[in-house]
DNA sequence: GTCTATAACGCGATAGAC
DNA sequence: GTCTATCGCGTTATAGAC
């Protein structure tokens, strides 16, 4: 049964090759305006044998959103490794605006599913997101409790710190629109991550 | 003639109720998988009427973010009525905050466009968007140079505004679920703009 | 100005040969 | 595990009666 192996590695690499090309064109159309032909192209395999892999488009979407908030929930590790909102903040504005800059794509099919409400995700979103998005605002309303940031709404400075840091991310073709039709350079994206760290940090009353 | 009079109406009224229904249907789906038929059942008129008004779906797009675009720009006006960035940036602020609540509809569809590289809007977007962006940008690069706040990068601060408000539209349907499913109210929305507006300030320096 | 009927097309999904 | 052929459906846009 030597065939057994080849047939487990063939099915390992033809999925990611799909959900790589899935993330691709999903990201850059949109779940509606993507067809699995589309997808396969870009897979360079036909379209049936993503219907082999992945019975439907939904399926598939799911697969490769799955994928993504378990990326997003290493970014926010530093909240149970670390205790000081300073170095919480910074190392956690830190990787999102790193991801933002490494791998876009997947923030852009989340904004989209986020606002059409998300109607692939559905039910299961809230299982998996609010219990761990509750634990960072916890955190944060404990800074302020023992005062050792300003007093603010912890949803609130949550939600700007992922809008700022998405932005990149979501809406990196208006960036680089301003950013005279030049995609930034590292240099400019550097300076980006410094001016949104120290406006969170000096915003809650810490020093950058 | 007395007809013509009453024609003009009709075609004044009907337009009206198009470009409502689209922005609701097209924030809703997305460009892509909103048909010209649910457009015309949401405005409660034939799907070929539609079509006579605008001969295209993507024409019926256009004027819909046209509309959206100059109310953006009304929210501006404090940049060039005012110059004490304290005043600007709070009424720059509670404006779009202001807007994205009451509506968040054309914030959804500008936000997908821009996630698929304004597929629709095209090069036009260019030359409507980035003058206007950059004169924003401009004051506050005065600002800086003036040492009236501290030295941050024009277009991040600006990026950060944008993203932070309009999360509370184009991310509305998050927001809600981690706030137990319910929309915000009155009282913690106000906290929302509140905690925005602080945060900012004091992030480049001035006393909210 | 309104509305029915239809043309022309692209889509997701599947059956079945290989 | 791969791929061709096809079914059934929904779409935009238009032609033409009213």
């Amino acid at each position: 049964m030597s065939g057994r192996v080849h047939k487990i590695e063939i099915r390992r690499r033809n999925t990611e090759k799909i959900l790589r090309a899935a993330e691709k064109v999903f990201a850059e159309n949109g779940y509606a305006a993507t067809s699995m032909g589309d997808i396969a192209e870009q897979a360079q395999l036909p379209r049936s044998n993503l219907h082999y892999y992945f019975s439907t488009k939904d399926e598939l979407f799911r697969a490769v959103l799955q994928d993504l908030l378990e990326e997003w929930k290493q970014d926010a590790l530093c909240f149970e490794n670390f205790d000081d909102p300073r170095v919480v903040l910074t190392s956690y504005i830190r990787a999102k605006m790193g991801h933002s800059r490494s791998r876009p794509l997947g923030s852009k099919i989340w904004a989209e599913e986020m606002l059409h409400g998300a109607p692939v995700l559905g039910v299961n979103l809230s299982d998996s997101l609010v219990p761990w998005a509750k634990l960072k605002e916890e955190k944060i309303r404990r800074w302020v409790a023992e005062g050792r940031i300003l007093p603010v709404e912890p949803s609130a400075l949550l939600y700007m710190i992922w809008a700022s840091t998405q932005h990149y991310a979501d809406f990196g073709y208006q960036v680089t629109l301003l950013n005279e039709g030049e995609p930034l350079s590292e240099r400019a994206f550097e300076r980006a991550v410094q001016t949104v760290t120290a406006v969170i940090l000096r915003g809650i009353g810490l020093e950058p």
